[in-house]
DNA sequence: GGGATTTGACCTGT
DNA sequence: ACAGGTCAAATCCC
């Protein structure tokens, strides 16, 4: 098996180059087509992930890992957490955390913050043993007048330029609700977060994501940067997260079969959404339902049984109907089934 | 002035 | 010993 990896790694990362020829030849306005290609190239993203562990754990003494990965996103189960890069996470017992992966693409412009409405504060970053990007700190911006102990962990895919990996540790326990699915996290619109104005909150917030993709595009950036930060012109691009349609399979031990994911492809759906972590999911196993998660808490869960159901989904999603200010469920008249799913908790 | 970010130093787990 | 994670002073930016 080990010695067919590199042969396999090289035909998907083939079969990936000429998808994206594909979608640079769909018409922008085709939803679904865009859809299924970002779906297919996420699927190889996932795929040169899964590939690339395998090789790591062949070269490793250490064969047992225990990461669940479920669609776009990866549960810790805390046992043996092993990156992509080969790293082991510290284990933190008791704590939800969870990764999505997140795509920034370099085409469009910033589609709004990076993150998912809720305050970060960046707290340091780091070069990883192994791994070309760094990866960034960040704790919850209320963490001291509220005692919020959520953080999340930002590092650039090495697989795939145009894909972050975000981790999430915690679950906030702060009053501050995003405002994103809320329709209160427009640009235009003015809130106050610690004394700063939203609109100001949300400039440092695209600056940030600005230089925090520049420092991941190329590592040696930040120190060019720092001398000539004013002259720099960076391209724009926005982050879109991934949902997924479609749960892995589960295996008896909890994780996710990885052959499912290539025999299940034709069911198995992401689409790109503009609201980052709002609406990216960690699948829930077991169940086959689109939901939406937000720092821990699933928000909005449904079932896509076709193309046309995705794309009244979707225009939902985009619609002004989401952006309402007033909604508490900004989605009203969507397809979304509000029952909110029992917690995916994956505490250990 | 004050909050956020940067980054080298330090801490901690393996 | 080493790598990941966190701290905190310096700096940035509004």
């Amino acid at each position: 098996m080990d010695q067919k990896v590199p042969g396999l790694t090289k035909e998907i990362i083939q079969a990936r180059e000429l998808v994206m020829e594909l979608q640079t030849q769909l018409n922008p306005s085709s939803v679904s087509g865009n859809v299924l290609v970002t779906n297919i190239l996420s699927i190889f993203e996932t795929s040169l992930s899964i590939l690339n562990q395998i090789k790591l754990e062949n070269e490793s003494t250490t064969p047992n890992s225990s990461m669940g990965h479920f669609g776009g996103s990866l549960f810790s189960n805390c046992g043996s957490d092993l990156f992509q890069d080969g790293s082991r996470k510290r284990c933190r017992k008791g704590i939800v955390t969870w990764t999505q992966q997140v795509r920034a693409c370099e085409q469009g412009g910033f589609e709004g913050p990076l993150d998912d409405g809720y305050g970060w504060r960046k707290y340091g970053q780091k070069k990883i043993f192994g791994a070309t990007y760094p990866r960034a700190y960040y704790k919850c911006s209320y963490q001291s007048s509220q005692n919020c102990l959520a953080m999340k962990q930002v590092q650039r895919s090495d697989l795939n330029s145009s894909m972050f990996h975000v981790t999430y540790i915690g679950k906030h326990s702060c009053n501050e609700t995003p405002e994103l699915l809320s329709g209160q996290y427009s640009p235009n619109k003015q809130g106050h977060i610690h004394g700063h104005s939203r609109i100001y909150q949300e400039q440092r917030a695209d600056k940030s994501l600005e230089e925090t993709y520049m420092n991941f595009q190329n590592p040696t950036v930040q120190i060019a940067k720092q001398k000539d930060k004013q002259l720099e012109s960076y391209p724009s691009f926005s982050i879109y997260s991934t949902i997924s349609l479609q749960p892995a399979n589960i295996s008896s031990n909890g994780l996710e079969t990885r052959e499912n994911h290539f025999t299940s492809t034709s069911t198995k759906m992401q689409i790109h959404s503009p609201s980052p972590a709002y609406i990216s999911t960690p699948t829930t196993p077991g169940s086959n339902h689109f939901g939406g998660y937000r720092n821990g808490e699933e928000l909005l869960q449904t079932t896509v049984d076709s193309i046309e159901e995705l794309d009244q989904m979707i225009s939902s999603l985009l619609s002004p109907v989401a952006t309402s200010s007033n909604n508490d469920h900004p989605i009203h008249g969507s397809p979304w089934n509000w029952d909110f799913a029992e917690d995916y908790s994956h505490s250990y």
